[in-house]
DNA sequence: ACGTCAAATAAGCAGATACTTATCTAATAT
DNA sequence: ATATTAGATAAGTATCTGCTTATTTGACGT
């Protein structure tokens, strides 16, 4: 029982963008319609159902609407990978690469 | 770019639990059948949407067929999650579980 | 007050998706 | 050989999804 739809909300490949440009820095709901080819109703469309999925958060500025990506958004999805991680072989070595970037 | 449906592959319920039932141990497409609630050929046809996805492999044993989760199929998934991992501000905490839980 | 601008919502549509039943293929059993 | 069994494939269908254009809501500028 992951979040049900985290796996959704990401499965779209222009809406995971979006939430991959959330995730870069906050941006106007104008801007982020600039980056795409997309119409600005579809962009809010993607935006309401990846706040569905707790995946980003909105600040109301005015008339404006900034939205970023949510820090925990995605601890379900890693939880649920996690429960899977002893499965493949380089566990080990995954990890370690992990903490080395950590270090730095 | 993760290989780009394996979102998708994970997103629908009925499909994801075929999956994680595979991650247990190996099945056959009769034994799959019969834990759903669904028929035979949308069994077959989720289990071939997860094998192009790359989750799964299949084993052929005279007219039966057996399927299992492939080791590194969500790899991809969680080089993704590598991605944003420094995103959240919990992260040594989560990768202390991960340590204490491989250490067991 | 009035026009404009940012964003959300409404309505509609074409294509995708998850299922069904029916059929096919191939291996096994009698 | 024939019947049966396991699984895949075909074809059809209802629903869902991602988009569009049109409209609405509300904040701002003049």
């Amino acid at each position: 029982m992951t979040s049900p739809d985290l796996f959704r909300a990401l499965a779209d490949p222009t809406r995971r963008a979006v939430f991959e440009r959330l995730v870069a820095g906050e941006l106007s709901v104008s801007d982020l319609t600039a980056g795409f080819s997309v119409s600005q109703p579809a962009i809010s469309q993607h935006l309401a159902l990846l706040r569905d999925a707790g995946l980003v958060e909105e600040r109301r500025e005015g008339r404006r609407a900034f939205y970023r990506a949510k820090a925990d958004g995605l601890a379900p999805l890693a939880s649920w990978l996690d429960r899977y991680r002893t499965f493949w072989p380089d566990r080990v070595e995954r990890l370690k690469d992990v903490l080395a970037r950590m270090d730095q």
